[in-house]
DNA sequence: GGCCAACGGTCTCCAATATAGACCAGGTCT
DNA sequence: AGACCTGGTCTATATTGGAGACCGTTGGCC
Protein backbone atom coordinates (compact mmCIF):
# COMPACT_ATOMS: atom_id res chain seq x y z
CA UNK A 1 0.00 0.00 0.00
CA UNK A 2 1.45 3.16 -0.74
CA UNK A 3 1.29 6.80 0.99
CA UNK A 4 -1.36 7.97 -1.05
CA UNK A 5 -4.01 4.87 0.01
CA UNK A 6 -2.89 5.02 3.73
CA UNK A 7 -4.31 8.72 3.52
CA UNK A 8 -7.09 7.56 1.67
CA UNK A 9 -7.82 4.49 4.00
CA UNK A 10 -7.30 7.11 6.62
CA UNK A 11 -9.66 9.78 5.11
CA UNK A 12 -12.74 8.27 5.24
CA UNK A 13 -12.18 6.85 9.04
CA UNK A 14 -11.45 9.58 10.26
CA UNK A 15 -14.51 11.28 9.41
CA UNK A 16 -17.89 10.96 11.98
CA UNK A 17 -20.43 10.52 9.15
CA UNK A 18 -18.28 7.90 6.97
CA UNK A 19 -19.74 8.75 3.76
CA UNK A 20 -17.09 8.82 0.69
CA UNK A 21 -17.74 9.78 -2.62
CA UNK A 22 -14.68 7.85 -3.57
CA UNK A 23 -16.00 4.37 -2.13
CA UNK A 24 -17.99 2.93 -5.22
CA UNK A 25 -20.78 1.37 -2.58
CA UNK A 26 -21.44 4.58 -0.15
CA UNK A 27 -23.98 5.86 -0.94
CA UNK A 28 -22.96 9.60 -1.51
CA UNK A 29 -20.98 7.86 -4.60
CA UNK A 30 -24.49 6.87 -6.04
CA UNK A 31 -25.62 10.41 -5.15
CA UNK A 32 -22.91 12.13 -6.26
CA UNK A 33 -22.99 10.91 -10.04
CA UNK A 34 -26.66 11.57 -10.19
CA UNK A 35 -25.85 15.08 -9.20
CA UNK A 36 -22.94 15.51 -11.68
CA UNK A 37 -24.54 15.47 -15.06
CA UNK A 38 -24.50 18.04 -17.64
CA UNK A 39 -28.00 19.26 -17.83
CA UNK A 40 -29.12 18.48 -13.56
CA UNK A 41 -25.89 21.35 -13.24
CA UNK A 42 -27.21 23.89 -16.43
CA UNK A 43 -30.74 23.79 -15.01
CA UNK A 44 -29.24 24.32 -11.53
CA UNK A 45 -27.46 27.09 -12.49
CA UNK A 46 -30.13 28.57 -14.85
CA UNK A 47 -32.98 27.96 -11.77
CA UNK A 48 -30.07 30.24 -9.98
CA UNK A 49 -29.53 32.95 -11.78
CA UNK A 50 -32.80 33.46 -13.56
CA UNK A 51 -35.01 32.53 -10.71
CA UNK A 52 -38.05 30.22 -10.85
CA UNK A 53 -39.06 29.29 -14.60
CA UNK A 54 -41.42 27.06 -16.16
CA UNK A 55 -40.79 23.83 -17.94
CA UNK A 56 -41.02 25.72 -21.76
CA UNK A 57 -38.50 28.52 -20.48
CA UNK A 58 -36.15 26.01 -18.61
CA UNK A 59 -35.92 24.15 -22.15
CA UNK A 60 -35.38 27.25 -24.23
CA UNK A 61 -32.77 28.65 -21.68
CA UNK A 62 -30.84 25.44 -21.55
CA UNK A 63 -30.35 25.22 -24.93
CA UNK A 64 -30.23 21.93 -26.58
CA UNK A 65 -31.86 20.13 -23.65
CA UNK A 66 -34.57 17.40 -24.84
CA UNK A 67 -38.18 17.17 -22.89
CA UNK A 68 -36.71 14.15 -22.45
CA UNK A 69 -33.52 14.85 -20.33
CA UNK A 70 -35.40 17.95 -19.04
CA UNK A 71 -38.24 16.06 -17.19
CA UNK A 72 -35.68 13.55 -16.50
CA UNK A 73 -33.30 15.47 -14.79
CA UNK A 74 -36.15 17.70 -13.28
CA UNK A 75 -37.67 14.69 -11.41
CA UNK A 76 -34.20 13.62 -10.25
CA UNK A 77 -33.52 17.17 -8.66
CA UNK A 78 -36.85 17.25 -6.98
CA UNK A 79 -36.82 13.64 -5.68
CA UNK A 80 -33.30 14.25 -4.22
CA UNK A 81 -35.29 17.62 -2.37
CA UNK A 82 -33.12 20.04 -4.95
CA UNK A 83 -35.83 21.65 -6.63
CA UNK A 84 -39.66 22.54 -6.14
CA UNK A 85 -42.20 21.31 -8.49
CA UNK A 86 -44.97 23.62 -8.23
CA UNK A 87 -48.65 23.54 -10.34
CA UNK A 88 -50.76 26.18 -11.04
CA UNK A 89 -54.15 24.62 -11.46
CA UNK A 90 -54.98 27.25 -14.50
CA UNK A 91 -56.21 26.65 -17.80
CA UNK A 92 -54.10 26.25 -19.02
CA UNK A 93 -52.34 24.77 -15.58
CA UNK A 94 -48.58 26.23 -15.12
CA UNK A 95 -46.07 24.18 -14.13
CA UNK A 96 -43.10 26.28 -12.29
CA UNK A 97 -39.78 24.83 -11.11
CA UNK A 98 -37.79 26.69 -8.29
CA UNK A 99 -34.74 25.92 -5.97
CA UNK A 100 -35.45 24.21 -2.61
CA UNK A 101 -32.43 25.68 0.17
CA UNK A 102 -30.25 22.57 -0.98
CA UNK A 103 -30.97 22.98 -4.56
CA UNK A 104 -29.05 26.90 -3.30
CA UNK A 105 -26.39 25.17 -1.87
CA UNK A 106 -25.18 23.08 -4.40
CA UNK A 107 -26.01 26.13 -7.49
CA UNK A 108 -23.76 28.26 -5.13
CA UNK A 109 -21.27 25.53 -5.37
CA UNK A 110 -21.67 24.70 -8.90
CA UNK A 111 -22.22 28.35 -10.71
CA UNK A 112 -18.43 29.01 -10.05
CA UNK A 113 -17.64 26.08 -11.94
CA UNK A 114 -19.70 27.18 -14.89
CA UNK A 115 -18.10 30.40 -14.92
CA UNK A 116 -14.49 29.24 -14.81
CA UNK A 117 -14.98 27.25 -17.38
CA UNK A 118 -16.20 30.17 -19.59
CA UNK A 119 -13.21 31.65 -18.46
CA UNK A 120 -10.58 29.55 -19.28
CA UNK A 121 -12.01 27.38 -22.20
CA UNK A 122 -9.56 29.87 -24.43
CA UNK A 123 -7.35 27.87 -22.40
CA UNK A 124 -8.21 24.86 -22.83
CA UNK A 125 -8.63 24.83 -26.59
CA UNK A 126 -5.03 26.23 -26.75
CA UNK A 127 -4.02 23.12 -24.60
CA UNK A 128 -5.77 20.73 -26.82
CA UNK A 129 -4.22 22.21 -30.23
CA UNK A 130 -1.25 21.29 -28.89
CA UNK A 131 -1.74 17.76 -27.86
CA UNK A 132 -3.37 17.47 -30.74
CA UNK A 133 -0.42 18.49 -32.66
CA UNK A 134 2.16 16.73 -30.23
CA UNK A 135 -0.15 13.56 -30.79
CA UNK A 136 -0.36 13.59 -34.10
CA UNK A 137 1.62 10.52 -35.69
CA UNK A 138 5.15 11.29 -33.56
CA UNK B 1 -40.40 36.73 -24.07
CA UNK B 2 -40.32 36.53 -20.76
CA UNK B 3 -38.37 38.20 -18.21
CA UNK B 4 -36.13 35.43 -17.63
CA UNK B 5 -35.56 34.90 -20.91
CA UNK B 6 -34.63 38.53 -21.32
CA UNK B 7 -32.22 38.73 -18.84
CA UNK B 8 -30.83 35.66 -20.15
CA UNK B 9 -30.38 37.04 -23.89
CA UNK B 10 -28.77 40.09 -22.09
CA UNK B 11 -26.18 37.97 -20.09
CA UNK B 12 -24.39 36.65 -22.95
CA UNK B 13 -24.26 40.00 -24.05
CA UNK B 14 -23.00 42.24 -21.88
CA UNK B 15 -19.77 39.72 -21.32
CA UNK B 16 -17.10 40.85 -22.62
CA UNK B 17 -16.04 36.97 -23.84
CA UNK B 18 -18.98 36.21 -25.39
CA UNK B 19 -19.08 32.66 -23.87
CA UNK B 20 -21.96 30.81 -22.33
CA UNK B 21 -21.88 27.69 -21.23
CA UNK B 22 -26.23 27.59 -21.61
CA UNK B 23 -25.98 28.33 -25.43
CA UNK B 24 -25.59 24.70 -27.25
CA UNK B 25 -23.32 25.91 -29.80
CA UNK B 26 -20.61 27.87 -27.52
CA UNK B 27 -17.24 26.70 -27.19
CA UNK B 28 -17.56 26.44 -23.25
CA UNK B 29 -20.50 24.05 -23.88
CA UNK B 30 -18.23 21.48 -24.95
CA UNK B 31 -16.16 21.62 -22.99
CA UNK B 32 -18.29 22.12 -19.93
CA UNK B 33 -19.93 18.89 -21.14
CA UNK B 34 -16.50 16.93 -20.65
CA UNK B 35 -15.64 18.21 -17.41
CA UNK B 36 -18.44 17.51 -16.00
CA UNK B 37 -18.70 13.88 -15.53
CA UNK B 38 -18.46 11.49 -12.84
CA UNK B 39 -15.16 10.05 -13.47
CA UNK B 40 -12.95 13.34 -14.20
CA UNK B 41 -14.50 15.09 -11.17
CA UNK B 42 -13.21 12.27 -8.71
CA UNK B 43 -10.09 11.90 -10.73
CA UNK B 44 -9.81 16.11 -10.19
CA UNK B 45 -10.54 15.93 -6.74
CA UNK B 46 -8.47 12.60 -5.67
CA UNK B 47 -5.28 14.06 -7.51
CA UNK B 48 -5.93 17.62 -5.83
CA UNK B 49 -6.19 15.87 -2.57
CA UNK B 50 -3.89 12.93 -2.48
CA UNK B 51 -1.09 14.09 -4.81
CA UNK B 52 0.19 12.97 -7.85
CA UNK B 53 -0.82 8.97 -8.27
CA UNK B 54 0.01 6.28 -10.79
CA UNK B 55 -2.83 4.85 -13.44
CA UNK B 56 -2.98 1.58 -10.54
CA UNK B 57 -3.28 4.05 -7.84
CA UNK B 58 -5.94 6.26 -9.24
CA UNK B 59 -7.75 2.57 -9.96
CA UNK B 60 -7.42 2.14 -6.60
CA UNK B 61 -8.74 5.19 -5.48
CA UNK B 62 -11.15 6.04 -7.54
CA UNK B 63 -13.54 2.79 -6.46
CA UNK B 64 -15.57 0.99 -9.50
CA UNK B 65 -13.87 3.36 -12.60
CA UNK B 66 -13.07 0.60 -15.21
CA UNK B 67 -9.50 1.00 -16.56
CA UNK B 68 -11.31 2.01 -20.12
CA UNK B 69 -12.91 4.96 -18.87
CA UNK B 70 -9.81 6.27 -16.26
CA UNK B 71 -7.63 5.89 -19.16
CA UNK B 72 -10.71 8.04 -21.42
CA UNK B 73 -10.99 10.71 -18.55
CA UNK B 74 -7.44 11.30 -17.90
CA UNK B 75 -6.60 11.97 -21.68
CA UNK B 76 -8.96 14.21 -21.95
CA UNK B 77 -7.73 15.68 -18.66
CA UNK B 78 -4.51 15.51 -20.21
CA UNK B 79 -6.02 16.97 -23.65
CA UNK B 80 -7.43 20.21 -21.85
CA UNK B 81 -4.66 20.78 -19.86
CA UNK B 82 -5.40 19.85 -16.64
CA UNK B 83 -3.56 16.93 -15.75
CA UNK B 84 0.13 16.29 -16.91
CA UNK B 85 1.06 12.45 -17.35
CA UNK B 86 5.01 11.26 -16.89
CA UNK B 87 6.16 8.48 -18.18
CA UNK B 88 9.39 7.10 -15.69
CA UNK B 89 11.28 4.94 -18.31
CA UNK B 90 12.31 2.37 -15.44
CA UNK B 91 11.66 -1.11 -15.72
CA UNK B 92 8.47 -1.68 -15.65
CA UNK B 93 7.62 1.84 -16.63
CA UNK B 94 6.17 3.92 -14.24
CA UNK B 95 3.48 6.66 -15.48
CA UNK B 96 2.52 9.40 -12.70
CA UNK B 97 -0.43 12.00 -13.31
CA UNK B 98 -0.73 15.03 -11.55
CA UNK B 99 -2.54 18.16 -12.14
CA UNK B 100 -1.40 21.45 -13.44
CA UNK B 101 -2.24 24.64 -12.64
CA UNK B 102 -5.66 24.46 -14.75
CA UNK B 103 -6.24 21.19 -13.07
CA UNK B 104 -5.19 22.94 -9.76
CA UNK B 105 -8.10 25.57 -9.82
CA UNK B 106 -10.69 23.28 -11.26
CA UNK B 107 -10.26 21.01 -8.38
CA UNK B 108 -10.39 23.96 -5.72
CA UNK B 109 -14.27 24.18 -7.09
CA UNK B 110 -14.94 20.77 -7.56
CA UNK B 111 -13.81 19.17 -4.35
CA UNK B 112 -16.43 21.52 -2.47
CA UNK B 113 -18.89 19.90 -4.34
CA UNK B 114 -17.95 16.25 -3.17
CA UNK B 115 -17.96 17.19 0.44
CA UNK B 116 -21.21 18.86 0.09
CA UNK B 117 -22.57 15.54 -1.24
CA UNK B 118 -21.34 13.99 1.36
CA UNK B 119 -22.38 16.25 4.22
CA UNK B 120 -25.88 16.02 3.05
CA UNK B 121 -26.61 12.69 1.34
CA UNK B 122 -28.57 12.14 4.51
CA UNK B 123 -31.13 14.89 3.84
CA UNK B 124 -31.05 13.87 0.11
CA UNK B 125 -32.17 9.87 1.04
CA UNK B 126 -34.55 11.17 3.29
CA UNK B 127 -36.31 13.55 0.36
CA UNK B 128 -36.40 10.82 -1.78
CA UNK B 129 -38.49 8.36 0.97
CA UNK B 130 -40.44 10.87 1.29
CA UNK B 131 -40.86 11.44 -2.65
CA UNK B 132 -41.28 7.97 -3.31
CA UNK B 133 -43.82 7.77 -0.75
CA UNK B 134 -45.84 10.59 -1.89
CA UNK B 135 -45.80 9.04 -5.66
CA UNK B 136 -46.37 5.62 -4.97
CA UNK B 137 -49.50 5.28 -6.48
CA UNK B 138 -51.69 8.40 -5.31
C1' DG C 1 -66.23 25.02 -38.16
C1' DG C 2 -61.30 24.02 -39.48
C1' DC C 3 -56.52 24.75 -38.80
C1' DC C 4 -52.57 25.65 -36.24
C1' DA C 5 -49.71 26.49 -32.10
C1' DA C 6 -48.41 26.23 -27.09
C1' DC C 7 -48.44 23.76 -22.83
C1' DG C 8 -46.14 19.84 -20.10
C1' DG C 9 -45.28 16.09 -20.63
C1' DT C 10 -44.95 10.48 -22.29
C1' DC C 11 -43.55 6.84 -25.58
C1' DT C 12 -40.86 4.53 -28.98
C1' DC C 13 -37.00 3.79 -31.74
C1' DC C 14 -32.13 4.03 -32.97
C1' DA C 15 -27.39 5.57 -32.23
C1' DA C 16 -23.89 6.49 -29.01
C1' DT C 17 -21.77 5.43 -24.79
C1' DA C 18 -20.39 2.72 -20.46
C1' DT C 19 -19.06 -1.34 -18.34
C1' DA C 20 -17.12 -6.05 -17.89
C1' DG C 21 -13.76 -8.79 -19.06
C1' DA C 22 -10.27 -10.87 -22.22
C1' DC C 23 -5.83 -9.95 -24.00
C1' DC C 24 -1.00 -7.99 -24.55
C1' DA C 25 4.31 -7.36 -24.04
C1' DG C 26 7.88 -6.86 -20.89
C1' DG C 27 9.80 -7.70 -16.50
C1' DT C 28 9.88 -9.55 -11.38
C1' DC C 29 9.37 -12.98 -7.88
C1' DT C 30 9.62 -17.66 -6.15
C1' DA D 1 8.67 -22.63 -15.10
C1' DG D 2 4.44 -20.34 -13.61
C1' DA D 3 2.09 -16.63 -11.53
C1' DC D 4 1.78 -11.75 -11.10
C1' DC D 5 2.31 -6.62 -11.82
C1' DT D 6 2.45 -2.70 -15.09
C1' DG D 7 -0.38 0.45 -18.25
C1' DG D 8 -2.90 -0.02 -21.28
C1' DT D 9 -6.08 -1.81 -25.82
C1' DC D 10 -9.91 -4.54 -27.82
C1' DT D 11 -14.41 -6.66 -27.99
C1' DA D 12 -19.05 -7.89 -26.66
C1' DT D 13 -22.98 -6.53 -24.22
C1' DA D 14 -25.89 -3.41 -21.34
C1' DT D 15 -27.29 1.11 -20.55
C1' DT D 16 -28.22 5.65 -21.89
C1' DG D 17 -29.14 9.79 -24.88
C1' DG D 18 -31.44 12.25 -28.47
C1' DA D 19 -35.01 12.72 -32.33
C1' DG D 20 -39.35 12.89 -33.07
C1' DA D 21 -44.26 11.13 -32.76
C1' DC D 22 -48.17 11.46 -29.84
C1' DC D 23 -51.62 13.38 -26.24
C1' DG D 24 -55.56 16.22 -24.36
C1' DT D 25 -56.81 20.83 -23.34
C1' DT D 26 -56.95 25.66 -24.53
C1' DG D 27 -56.62 29.86 -27.35
C1' DG D 28 -56.29 32.54 -31.66
C1' DC D 29 -57.46 33.25 -36.40
C1' DC D 30 -60.19 33.20 -40.68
Amino acid sequence: MTTQEQARAGAGAAQAQELDVFAQLCPSRAVFAELVDKWSMLILMGLDEFGPQRFSELQRGVDGVSRKMLTQSLRSLERNGLVRRTVHPETPPRVVYDLLPLGRELAALVSPVGRWTEERTGQMLAAREEFDRAHADG
